[in-house]
DNA sequence: CTAAAATGTAAAATGCACTTTACATTTATA
DNA sequence: TATAAATGTAAAGTGCATTTTACATTTTAG
C-alpha cells in the first residue's frame, strides 16, 4: 500500500525527526512508511493523518481489489 | 480503540460469517474486533469501510490524545 | 570546501493482528 | 421444546508493525 507522507511531510516542511516525534514513533518507522518497507497501524495513520489535518483516505492510497 | 462494526453489521443485516467472507479474514478476527480483542490493520480497516459505505474515521473510534 | 543536518540501511528484538481448530453458549425457528 | 444458526471462548502459531542501536550516505549551509 502506498502513501503520500513524504509529500505532506515536505508541504509541512519539517523532518522526518520532527514528525516522527509530533506523532510519537521513531524516525525509522516514518523512513520504513515512506519508503513503503510497510503499511502504519490504524491507530498511526490516524495519528499521521490527523497531523496533517486530512483524513485517512488522503493519506493513504489503498488499491482496490480482491 | 472502539468501533462500530457491530452496529453497522447489524443495519446491514449480516452474520459474522458473511461480513467475515465479504472483507476476506475468518470469523475470529470480525469477533475480535467487535470485542474490541484488538485492533484492524489499515488495510481491514479499509476493507470493511468500504464494505459499508463510510470512512475509516466513521466506523473507528479515535480518542485523541497521546 | 567542509561541517552539520537530514536521510538511509541493517539487523535483532518485541508486541500485536490475524489464522486455525475445536468446543461452549446463546438466540432464532420449526 | 428440540434443533439449527449465530455468537463466543481458548490457545497455539505466523507474519508484520514498531523499536533500538549503530553506522553510512546524501543534502544543506557557513
Amino acid at each position: 500500500m502506498e502513501n503520500r507522507i513524504k509529500e505532506y511531510r515536505k508541504q509541512h516542511k519539517i523532518t522526518q525527526d520532527e514528525l516522527a516525534k509530533a506523532v510519537d514513533v521513531t524516525r525509522q518507522t516514518i523512513i520504513s512508511l515512506e519508503n513503503g518497507k510497510f503499511d502504519a497501524s490504524l491507530k498511526l495513520a490516524h495519528r499521521l493523518a490527523h497531523y496533517f489535518g486530512i483524513s485517512i483516505e488522503e493519506l493513504f492510497i489503498f488499491e482496490e481489489e480482491a
